[in-house]
DNA sequence: GCGTCGTATGTAAACGCTTTCATATTTGCA
DNA sequence: TGCAAATATGAAAGCGTTTACATACGACGC
């Protein structure tokens, strides 16, 4: 018998003549249905090439094994690596993935994440907490829940990374070297807290030594090697030149480093350069570069626990939050100001 | 009125007196309702909250807006360009995507398609066309349309790049400069059609010029810059010393020439080396990389449009394949073999 | 031998939506 | 004025599941 349709739990208890109730049974709770009966209908099953539908499943359980995610681009390095982990750990617990990303634009993650509440995920993943207060009253109302990364604000979980320190502790080293011009290149500041957050440390502590961080030290360029190149150029023109350029972003001190020594600088002795991220290329670099470790993978691992966690528990949980630990990686990109 | 679950047809048709048929209407085909009642329908969905559970809409409509794609893995430059214009591409057309990842296991790709058809997506789009016999077999009974990228078999769609001619162009390139002992570091060639294919090129190539590729010239390796390092360690100790090294991926290439480097080898001078792929950062070292340019965000744009094209289609459609051109990029990593 | 319980199965009502068909209601035209 | 055609709405039947609730059947203790 050659069914045109896909087969449905009605084809296979008619073809078993068995009531759908027991073959939805031994689907899902076979433990309810006597062996010989469960052998039966998993023959007709296999028979007929049975697969349940899940978004019947879904409308009528209101579980959709779905998890929604959100991040800015899918076309960098940092968060490939995220969503490399989540998806992962999301996949061996039978969830998954929806994934939209809107390049940084607010509206267009307001429009996904209305998609994605709509499809009826299960739960739902986001970069930041930044965002209109009308996005988050569309989140409130979906009562989904959700697990913010990087950054995050209280009332739902969140895997934190301390953006500010990362920021902090790379300008700390440098002027730990001695630098007392350090320019800084950084991403679009729009709508992005990370970014924020990292010109921010860098910013208290060159203020913690009597320095500050002027308009023109700062260069705000998209997040490519060849926007690290032309931040570079730009900064290189201010006068004094800086001895010290970081990149908020490895892609962008990587841009930067790879100009300046196109130029003839010499790179640490001349001008050091160091970045945030520790993307894979950054440690084979010549100089190698000196960069914050960020542990993105980590974060995608994490974010999925969390979430795992949350859509197993029985009673609503108190709000987790997760830091992890970042750590300044030094390499040969950086030294001591001449002076 | 505040509804403590997520309003439904039901309570906005309740709440403007009006029968769920014609809400239903306003919402999908507003031309059909008088513009009076149609307003009024829009102000209360408003005031509630409403949106439209797609769960039910695809359970009755047979289409859930939401588009699989499975590729090998996430963690990669050039899956990232693919996915990320690909997501784009659907995106303004009101799909979401749903992504797995199966880092070249044949059994992980075949339970995340099973998940997916399961989820009842109305696409499926899929890396290269090697794949069991039953996975195959899982798709044909499906009866999903299927996209198949980089490489593909007849009977479905595809965006097709000719890895062989990638491998042989960057082979020929080496030959025409006059080297005579090519290597080659490649990525796992078990289920992954497009190393393989690279490789074959490079050897057609040069049986073409009377010479061979022995197993000693060939050193199979993951497909980072690591890896890449290591791979060339390997290659370096063969007797007599290679000429030039071509890396069948960018990552391991950029690592080969890095190791060289290390070694106090000079590129190009003393040895060349290659890639494929052109990704980003290619262009930048030094010396920069020549490789061959895999139009990787246009494998994804052409992907959706070929898929949106099949989803529109009233009617079935021939099999579509589009081959995209792929350009040999001359750098500075390249050189005439000394003589 | 009778009520009680436990087990295996069946019946039927949801879940939230689309869509066919039927039922007004309005409009156009002879 | 009357009849057909067009328009707007409603009633109800699914879509493929899950899951109370009901039923049937033995086994058990008294």
């Amino acid at each position: 018998m050659v069914l045109r349709r896909k087969p449905t739990l009605t084809d296979v208890a008619r073809e078993a003549g068995i009531s759908i109730a027991t073959v939805s049974r031994a689907m899902s709770q076979p433990g309810l249905v006597q062996p010989d009966t469960l052998d039966r209908i998993r023959q007709v099953a296999a028979k007929l090439g049975y697969v349940p539908n899940r978004r019947a499943r879904a409308l009528v359980s209101g579980q959709s094994d779905t998890i929604g995610v959100v991040v800015p681009t899918l076309a960098s390095p940092i968060f490939s690596s995220t969503l490399q982990e989540m998806q992962r750990a999301f996949a061996v617990n039978g969830y998954q993935l929806l994934i939209a990303s809107h390049e940084y634009d607010a509206a267009s993650e307001a429009q996904a994440l209305a998609q994605l509440i709509s499809h009826g995920v299960d739960g739902l993943l986001v970069v930041g907490a930044e965002r209109p207060q009308s996005t988050w009253a569309m989140i409130d109302s979906a009562e989904v829940p959700l697990v913010q990364l990087w950054e995050g604000r209280d009332g739902f979980d969140r895997v934190l990374v301390d953006s500010f320190d990362a920021g902090y502790r790379v300008a700390r080293h440098l002027l730990d070297m001695g630098h007392t011009r350090i320019s800084v290149i950084c991403g679009r500041l729009l709508n992005n807290d990370r970014q924020k957050a990292r010109v921010n440390g860098i910013r208290a502590a060159l203020e913690e030594s009597g320095q500050t961080l002027a308009r023109t030290q700062i260069s705000e360029q998209n997040l490519t090697i060849a926007a690290g190149r032309s931040g570079c150029m730009t900064l290189l023109e201010t006068v004094p030149r800086p001895t010290a350029i970081i990149g908020t972003a490895d892609l962008l001190a990587i841009g930067a480093m790879i100009e300046a020594q196109g130029r003839g600088i010499a790179v640490p002795d001349a001008m050091s350069f160091a970045g945030i991220d520790n993307v894979d290329v950054a440690a084979h670099l010549s100089p190698s570069l000196t960069t914050v470790d960020i542990p993105a993978a980590s974060i995608g691992s994490e974010g999925a626990a969390l979430m795992l966690r949350r859509l197993r528990a029985p009673a609503p949980l108190e709000d987790a939050c997760v830091t992890l630990p970042i750590n300044l990686v030094v390499r040969h990109s950086t030294a001591r100001a001449r002076g």
